[in-house]
RNA sequence: GCCAGCGUAGCUCAGUGGUAGAGCAGCGGUUUCGUAAACCGCGGGUCAAGGGUUCGAAUCCCCUCGCUGGCUCCA
């Protein structure tokens, strides 16, 4: 026998928790018909890290009902039942499952000749692919953690389902394990972190739409400039349009038939304008405005600008989904052949930047033609084999999702989880064949005929706003010195040593540090627990020695007390940390 | 938008039909201190908004707004 791997062991229990969770879930399910007999049930399958059950019932759930489920699960885990796999044919399966409408229409849907298989435990049977545990006793320590709302098949037009979350691990401590590291993500969240570090509000008078309080508005700049740099190098050049635009723009661009109900409109004089929810529509009007020669292509148009979105109330969420914001947006007006090129160069400034931010779990897409869309096949076959072309190129792992991309075009998608695991859209390039068509852009080639540019759509950061989100959670506030909005904090012991503290300060502000200091008449042990919790990078303490000396001693966030340092040393220290970005 | 939950002081929360509370923060004072919370005192509320039931509502009901967790959506 070949010994027994890591890997395999991490399989091994992967599979386990797996058939241990899709077990909890029947189990919850027959508790449920216990306690709701004309429960009707739909699916019940197992997640990343936990389990669910949707049912139709007429009683809502509480978190009463919620405790007795889980009660009642406890005494089917406790009394071992074996799980029994059968085969019926299609037509038992109909007469077994014939009070059971959502049964009736996955059998039905059902390949015909495929086995129907179900599993009993105890009194409960449910048409089921397994594979599950051998007996309920297996199932270990579960526990039920909410209830949702849930669509049938996930289609908005069927009935709402509700739905309990649970998870369920092989022991109680494995469970308590992971509820701590929910708990510990909570910490992490970008809400609670903003507020406690005074980076952004919200009010209820604008929902869904962020106030950058001044440190916040710091490290919003900050990412601003850094993405500034990145397009000296990469050839972008920035240009500033208008926010409010004639609906007449928005029916040239199909946002009015497309996107009206995420505009917010304006009426004035009797004329109806949109806020802008998009750059495209004002780069194309700029590209325009002059006839293009081949010369002159690629051409990058970068753009800052605000973009409102009139989201769903129901579907935002802190920072990571708003109704204002701005993305570090960009639209490449190049030929066909330079297609390939751009992406390229454009997926490798995107990977630079999330080495530089460290992200360790990008998950990136190539989402191809949907149903509706524009342009004939030819020109799909051509543009989705160029993404995935390039996808290969550099080398990149990557989802395909059929019938997801945009009407106008294919795009390749980056994902970013957040402390829950929640993923979230940051990076995007989209290829468009729409727009220019509409805006009926030209420009001359090489052999005197006029030609349709293509036009890229491409975001890296995505929005600034979700990315801030993002990034708070990443680094649970403790941001890398460089874009810390504090980044040093000046600690006199006592009121006698606040002279040499704005020496200090004056010494720091000379280099362009982001300093501040502490300069109330409080002892320093509470000074430096609000550094801490503030996750300041340098603390700088100053007393009668270092004021004596022209030293500073030096505290790092991480507890670690450097000791005196020469003002000099204590200067390059820091000015060393903020260039290395680390 | 849909399902469910929540909304009490700046923040975190207690208060389930009978006079609105605590801790932190804030303000005033005392303390001048060596690496994660000094001490004393004082203010602070349309109990989200509106309507209803009741002798009486933070508490029960209706509606609106906002937030949270999901679902759908993310052009």
């Amino acid at each position: 026998m070949p010994e027994m791997t890591t890997k395999d062991h991490d399989k091994d229990l992967t599979s386990l928790r797996e058939r241990m969770r899709h077990s909890a879930s029947h189990v919850m399910a027959d508790a449920v018909l216990q306690m709701f007999p004309e429960a009707k049930l739909a699916i019940g399958p197992s997640t990343e890290d936990g389990f669910y059950y949707d049912f139709q019932v007429s009683h809502p759930f509480t978190p009463e009902d919620l405790e007795t489920i889980e009660a009642r699960m406890r005494n089917t885990i406790a009394r071992g039942l074996p799980f029994l796999r059968e085969e019926i044919d299609r037509e038992e399966a109909h007469r077994m499952f014939s009070q059971q409408p959502f049964k009736l229409e996955i059998i039905d849907e059902l390949p015909p000749g495929e086995a129907i298989t179900i599993y009993r435990h105890g009194d409960f049977v449910d048409l089921c692919r397994g594979p599950h545990v051998d007996s309920t006793g297996q199932i270990g320590a579960c526990k039920l953690l909410s209830i949702a709302g849930a669509y049938w098949r996930g289609d908005e037009s069927r009935s709402m389902l509700q739905r309990i979350y649970g998870t369920a691990f092989e022991s109680q401590e494995a469970l308590e394990e992971h509820l701590k590291r929910l708990e510990e993500a909570q910490r992490r969240d970008h809400r609670k972190l903003g507020r406690e570090m005074e980076l952004f509000i919200f009010d209820p008078i604008a929902p869904a739409s962020p106030f950058f309080l001044p440190k916040g508005a710091v490290i919003y700049n900050l990412l601003i400039e850094y993405v500034r740099g990145l397009y000296q190098r990469y050839g972008y050049q920035e240009v500033i349009t208008p926010q409010v635009y004639s609906t007449e723009l928005w029916k040239r661009s199909g946002h009015y038939d497309n996107y009206i109900e995420n505009m917010f409109l304006v009426h004035i004089e009797e004329r109806e304008y949109g806020v802008k929810p998009m750059n495209c529509p004002g780069h194309a009007l700029m590209y325009a405005s002059r006839m293009r020669s081949y010369r002159d292509l690629p051409i990058r148009y970068a753009d800052f600008g605000r973009l409102h979105r009139y989201e769903r109330s129901g579907v935002t969420h802190g920072l990571t989904r708003v109704r204002t914001f701005s993305q570090d947006d960009a639209h490449i007006f190049c030929t066909p052949d330079q297609v390939h090129q751009e992406v390229e160069n454009f997926i490798e400034m995107l990977l630079e930047s999330y080495r530089l931010f460290q992200f360790p779990d990008v998950r990136v897409a190539l989402s191809l033609r949907p149903e509706k869309r524009v342009g004939d096949d030819a020109m799909w076959d051509r543009a989705e084999a160029s993404l995935e072309e390039v996808l290969r190129a550099v080398g990149l792992p990557f989802d395909l999702k059929p019938g997801e991309g945009a009407f106008y075009g294919p795009k390749i998608d980056f994902f970013v989880p957040d402390a829950l695991g929640r993923e979230w859209q940051l990076g995007t390039v989209q290829l468009d064949f729409a727009l220019p068509e509409r805006f009926d852009l030209e420009y001359i080639a090489e052999d005197g005929s006029q030609q349709r540019p293509v036009m890229v759509h491409r975001a890296m950061l995505g929005a600034i706003e979700r990315f801030m989100g993002i990034l708070i959670e990443h680094y649970g506030g403790a941001f890398p010195v460089w874009i810390a909005p504090v980044q040093a904090v000046v600690i006199p012991i006592a009121d006698r040593h606040l002279e040499y503290a704005r020496l200090v300060e004056k010494r720091l502000k000379e280099r362009g540090i982001r300093v501040e200091v502490d300069g109330r008449s409080e002892r320093m042990n509470l000074k430096i627990r609000q550094a801490q919790l503030q996750k300041v990078p340098f603390m700088l303490v100053v007393g009668d020695k270092e004021a004596a000396s022209e030293t500073l001693a030096v505290r790092l966030r991480s507890g670690q007390d450097l000791g005196p340092r020469p003002l000099s040393e204590a200067l390059a220290l820091i000015q060393d940390a903020i260039d290395s970005r680390a």
